[in-house]
DNA sequence: ACCTCCTGGCTAAGAATGTTACCTTCGGGC
DNA sequence: GCCCGAAGGTAACATTCTTAGCCAGGAGGT
């Protein structure tokens, strides 16, 4: 029987698609193997547990965001940058709802890793929207935190959706983004519209 | 042998404080028996499983998140509000990571589920800081959500602490709430510094 | 006081899963 | 063609959730 070549990535990838599907919490080594077409100790010649795994998916899906964010916001700036990152991190979360998942519950250990550095990523595609306001450095280091908190929080509440519909968080996503835009205008040293 | 004298309530508050401890994952019902003084098995003739365990502990963290800030709130209003609201979320979420964690994984099914009567309680909560902004109903509704992805996703970042330190998390959070405050305030009918 | 019955806790056992130990075989380098 | 490390497989073990079935304890009626 040939060598099925697996490795960390693709192990990774194909765990990411069981939690999409069944939860980050149903995820099991037996269904990731099955979706490999290979056995569940074989797995660990690559990952070194479950444990591992989980901290891979999320490094894969923060990377993805990452990314997503980067091609989001070429060319756009001010209430468009807002827009297009709340629509892409809310997208990615309710498509790839297990590997958002993981983004809220893994947490870095140390600086170096890579999980760390996937953030910072995503960090800097944050401090991209707010360069095009023109506010200062101090205050863009305090909205950088208002950013996340806002952009994660609101796709966390999408799931728990008993609460409210789809239309009434679109609308106030919409409403949102135009009062953080107002609030960000109004810090800027040359305000757009005085 | 004595009855132990359980029930579903203090099975719960064991549970709470085990997953407080070990994190929300290292939740087994061999640690809440143990802390109770009994056998793993007879917890099940009062919850149903470790899945009913997850969702009666999420209820009382909600309702608990929702008692304080119904007495933070109390005489309280404007900026003073959005400060103690938001304090008191951050410093749950700190004291009891475990139950905070249960918040955030645990949604509820049909809108009798308990869990989203203990939400209504948060969510009129956070309706009473916004009323005291006299902004009109509509855009109370589209800023609840606000308020709420704020305040939970602020309380997220939290525990990924390693991007940020503890004082630059408190900065953040007196800022973002000026920021906030200063937006509803000129939302407001009547401004109240006009 | 005694009997009865239900409740609540226990022990034992089964099923699912994570993980380790060890074996086998593929496939490239000499 | 041989050798050896790496990749995958099998078997087995440990942990944990859960169910089945037993037994005691105590409340309530007679």
């Amino acid at each position: 029987m040939p060598r099925a070549g697996l490795d960390a990535g693709t192990i990774t990838r194909a765990a990411a698609e069981v939690v999409d599907e069944v939860g980050y919490a149903g995820l099991t080594m037996g269904l990731v193997a099955d979706r490999l077409g290979v056995r569940a100790p074989s797995l660990y010649k690559h990952v070194t547990g479950q444990a591992d795994l989980g901290r891979r998916i999320a490094v894969l899906a923060v990377t993805e965001i990452g990314d997503a964010l980067r091609d989001a916001l070429q060319g756009r700036s001010g209430r468009q940058a807002l827009e297009a990152a709340a629509s892409t991190t809310r997208r990615y979360a309710r498509d790839f709802p297990g590997r958002f998942a993981a983004t809220l519950y893994v947490t870095a250990a140390d600086p170096q890793d890579p999980l760390h550095l996937a953030w910072l990523r995503v960090v800097e595609s944050h401090s991209a929207i707010l360069r095009g306001y023109g506010i200062d450095e101090e205050d863009t280091r305090h909205a950088l935190l208002l950013l996340r908190a806002f952009l994660d929080g609101f796709s966390l509440v999408e799931p728990a959706g008993d609460m409210h519909t789809e239309d009434e968080i679109d609308l106030g996503l919409r409403w949102s983004i135009t009062f953080i835009d107002r609030g960000l205008r109004e810090l800027s040293d040359v305000p757009s519209s005085p």
